[in-house]
DNA sequence: ATGACCACATCTTGTGGA
């Protein structure tokens, strides 16, 4: 049977609860994470999004990072913060398994941090944050399971994924240090959806707010869904939403989702 | 045009985002 999944970084879910639950109506997503909900699981608009259909897990936290899955099918296996980095204190990792026509997915919803300015305590903690992942990649990959990795991963994955490289080479999403690090997250054995099923350069995912970036399509491809081998083998197609962006009121980043089979 | 945003909380100003 088949099924879609979608990760979105929705910067703050109670600013945009109706937008982005009439998304959800229009595109029926089976699976759907969120990021940057910036509040706490008791301000999450739970019933906004239980009235239509979906089963949701929240990680919360006042006014930064939080992440949430919501699903048409039960979760159960709930994991929130990265079992391999057990005092960080910011929101930015819930994972759950989903059941549904016998059988299990493993789906984890991730806001990687951004890390700039690149030389100081927060692009330590991203590097940090990055290894813990990698770490834990790495025992859930020993499952065999069905494993989708979504989020906002705040890493260009290459000169093609950026309006101008050139301006981004010193930046925390695209210095090499950054891209080495995603790298042997990737390396692991998972598998970029989006760029499994096209190689399009300038594919964006977000614009920033300021100085047209948005009308100068100065994007940066920054939302990732990262696929299992199992994962991958099932991909039948993936692709951006990125007419969420011209919304009024929209949020800086866009949908990215996945059909698998 | 070397210009230009948005959300939140401490709330009319500072912080963080990317």
């Amino acid at each position: 049977m088949s099924f879609k999944i979608a990760t979105w970084n929705v910067n703050s879910i109670t600013a945009r609860s109706e937008l982005v639950a009439s998304w959800i109506d229009e595109t029926r997503n089976d699976i759907v994470c969120f990021q940057e909900l910036k509040c706490q699981e008791h301000k999450f608009p739970h019933s906004t999004f239980e009235d239509i259909g979906y089963n949701i897990a929240v990680h919360g936290q006042k006014t930064y990072n939080g992440v949430a899955i919501l699903s048409k099918y039960p979760l159960s296996d709930i994991v929130t913060g990265l079992p391999t980095f057990p005092d960080d204190e910011q929101a930015r990792y819930i994972e759950a398994v989903i059941s549904f026509q016998n059988e299990a997915i493993r789906v984890a919803s991730i806001y990687l941090p951004n890390g700039n300015p690149a030389d100081g305590v927060k692009y330590e903690y991203k590097l940090a944050w990055m290894n813990a992942l990698r770490n834990h990649v790495l025992s859930l990959l020993a499952f065999e399971e069905t494993l989708i990795l979504a989020g906002d991963y705040n890493v260009i994955p290459a000169p093609e994924d950026v309006y101008n490289p050139q301006t981004w080479q010193d930046d925390a999403l695209f210095k090499l240090e950054t891209r080495r690090a995603f790298r042997s997250i990737t390396n692991l054995g998972l598998r970029d959806a989006f760029r499994a099923c096209d190689d399009t350069p300038q594919q964006y995912t977000f614009w920033d707010y300021q100085a047209g970036a948005w009308q100068k399509n100065n994007g940066l491809r920054i939302d990732h869904l990262l696929l299992s081998p199992e994962a991958a083998g099932r991909l039948v197609c993936c692709g951006i939403d990125k007419n969420m962006r011209a919304q009024d009121k929209p949020s800086d980043h866009v949908p990215i989702w996945a059909e698998l089979r």
